[in-house]
RNA sequence: GCUGGCGUAGCUCAAUCGGCAGAGCAGCGGUUUUGUAAACCGCAGGUUGGAGGUUCGAUUCCUCUCGCCAGCUCCA
């Protein structure tokens, strides 16, 4: 340091300091690839959230062996403690270096910067342009790990040339790469596609079409639950449900501008009787047209039509991704339309309306976005602005705390995001709130206003869960498949230990299901051990145990969900143990 | 869509060099009457994703195709 400068000690406990960590090991890395195999090219190796990678050119996928005498390599060249030596050179001069060397693609990033001066980075024999900062040394990194390689187009660009790009994590214990491995089990243990097949809730099979979702039995239980939850809320919240078809012509698309801007998604259309039908990627047409079929004051506004409206998007094949990314799907959508100064209101609304329901299956944490004027877009830059500035005092009323993603608007308005975070701390979009100012024109929408003349309504976009498929993924996830018991498509399970009590065990059902819980018995003759581990297997919440014990005193033994021994009750204490469960998650908020 | 990997019984997975497709679980039949995460015996279960090719012979090798997985790109 050669001038009076503001020092921040940065450690692997800041993100900052996992940044820098992470990069160096990403040149670690790359200097084992170089180390291994000559030939390959770097390209660029930055550090991402939980690891870092780095793309090479190379001239064929690296294989699992590869990853493994790198990763021995790159074990060495910790062991060795190379300082990391900076210097800086002119432009010019660095691209003289990297073409010298055959690194193509640092060329093309230096042709690509503007600064006169470009940095390098060396530690031992290898050399990288990098802007730093690092570690002082290699030997720094205390646990170090390659995960997995892939495919990657160079800059992100599907028409540019695909590199190989070789994903790794780094922290300074082994401990604590160990329980990063760990997570990532986890991860694959709550996996919703495996969940979702071990507890017989969906399956998306070869024969129906990729990206498209069979409801089994209880699977669909539990969407059912969902959903009356979501109706109720919705009527009480005032807003009208409505149905629509699933094709509508081909005309009312054009009229959207789908038809203009959306076809790649869309499935082809279908020729009957000399006109064409559209398999529907969206409700709102519909909704629009329920509030067209008549002329509207502004003493109806604002009108908030809600529909689980089901859409078909075709999707490429290559994102398709069990109930997260799907083919057609059913969306928890609403259109509300209202006058200019009822947008704040209207959204604050929706966003009470939405944390409420995210919490209420669980959710704690949320991330919001909010999301500006795009480059093209249409509306005027006053209707953009004041309807941000609207989004925005909606959030800052409630005191969210959001961010502003600068430009990643709609072209046709404003939005703010909300994503959910599981209760492994990943985020997921499913809310969204946007203001459209494209289709009110599109459709010439009107409000007779008290001037007695006819005004432009604005409409508003919203979904709380986003998608019933991938919320019911998320969900799936977020519990690993025990759902909480007011969602549990089983919630109690009768056990007889012989069948000397088979009677009482129907008799104690048949109670549980009077009372409006969903309950079964396991009559079968089978050990109680057998049935106990059937009924954690299907994570039934209560097992309720009957014996002779139980039926001469008229009680049943609870079990919770996890072996929980909840002692013995009496059939109607039992019952209030469900009902407490089921009203406890419905009110915590 | 792109790159790579993978498709074997309902599920999880075996099958050496190209040489009779096999196990556990689940299912079915029987025995067992059982006290908090797996009783025992038996039976049945397959066009090896599909189509073509090479070969005396293909789960195995080749081509095409469908699907799945990882990543990229794109997104509810």
């Amino acid at each position: 340091m050669t001038e009076d400068a503001a020092l921040e000690p940065v450690t692997f406990a800041s993100p900052d300091g996992k940044d820098v960590y992470r990069h160096s090991s990403t040149h670690i890395m790359a200097q084992a690839v170089k180390a291994v195999f000559p030939s390959a090219q770097l390209a660029i190796g930055p550090a991402i959230e939980d690891g870092f990678y780095y793309d090479f050119a190379f001239d064929r996928p690296f294989t699992p062996e590869d990853l493994e005498k790198i990763e021995a390599r790159a074990h060495e060249i910790v062991k060795a403690d190379y300082p990391f030596k900076r210097m800086e050179m002119p432009r010019q001069d660095a691209i003289r270096f990297f073409k010298e060397r055959g690194e193509n693609y640092k060329v093309d990033i230096l042709e690509h910067i503007e600064d006169q001066t470009a940095s390098l980075y060396s530690q031992g024999e290898f050399v990288d342009l990098c802007r730093g900062p690092h570690v002082p040394s290699t030997g720094r990194i205390g646990a170090l790990k390659l995960l997995s390689s892939a495919g990657a187009y160079w800059r992100g660009d599907e028409r540019n040339p695909m590199l190989q790009r070789i994903y790794g994590t780094s922290y300074p214990t082994q401990t604590e790469l160990d329980a990063y491995l760990a997570k990532l089990e986890e991860i694959k243990r709550r996996d919703h596609r495996k969940l979702g097949k071990e507890l017989d809730l969906i399956t998306i099979q070869d024969e129906i079409g990729p990206g498209l979702v069979l409801w089994h039995p209880k699977g669909a239980l539990i969407r059912l639950v969902i959903e009356n939850f979501w109706r109720e809320q919705h009527l009480k919240q005032g807003y009208e449900l409505v149905y629509s078809p699933h094709i509508a012509r081909l005309d009312l698309w054009k009229t959207s501008g789908h038809v203009e801007y959306y076809r790649e998604n869309m499935y082809t259309p279908m020729k009957l009787e000399a006109s064409e039908y559209q398999l529907k990627p969206m409700n709102c047409p519909f909704h629009i047209m329920i509030y067209k079929s008549h002329l509207r004051s502004y003493r109806d506004l604002p009108i908030r039509y809600g529909e689980l409206g089901t859409v078909y998007r075709y999707e490429r094949t290559g994102v398709l991704h069990g109930l997260l990314r799907v083919r057609g799907f059913t969306q928890d959508d609403a259109h509300l339309f209202c006058r200019p100064d009822q947008i704040e209101a209207e959204v604050g609304r929706v966003l009470d309306f939405t944390f409420f329901v995210l919490r209420t299956f669980g959710f704690a944490e949320f991330e919001v976005c909010l999301s500006t004027r795009p480059e093209k877009a249409v509306g005027s830059l006053e209707n953009w602005a004041q309807a941000t500035g609207a989004l925005e005092a909606a959030l800052k009323g409630r005191g969210v705390a959001y961010q502003i993603d600068p430009g990643e608007g709609v072209f046709y308005g404003p939005k703010i995001d909300i994503k959910i975070k599981d209760v492994l701390g990943r985020a997921w979009q499913c809310s969204t709130v946007q203001i459209d100012f494209n289709n009110p024109e599109r459709f010439a929408l009107a409000y007779v206003a008290e001037d007695g003349k006819s005004h432009r309504p604005i409409m508003i976009h919203r979904a709380l869960m986003g998608s019933i498929e991938r919320f019911f993924g998320i969900l799936l996830e977020h519990y690993a498949g025990a759902f909480p018991t007011w969602l549990a498509p089983v919630q109690a399970i009768v056990l007889c230990i012989t069948d000397k009590q088979r009677d009482y065990a129907e008799s104690v059902t048949a109670q549980l299901k009077t009372a409006g819980y969903r309950a079964e018995a396991d009559l079968r003759n089978e050990k109680i051990g057998f049935k106990i581990r059937e009924a954690e297997k299907a994570k039934i919440p209560f097992m309720l145990v009957v014996g002779d014990r139980e039926m001469q005193a008229g009680t049943v033994s609870v079990r919770g969900r996890s072996g929980a021994n909840l002692g013995s009750l009496s059939v109607p204490a039992a019952i209030d143990l469900i009902r407490a469960d089921v009203s406890q998650a419905l009110r915590a908020q």
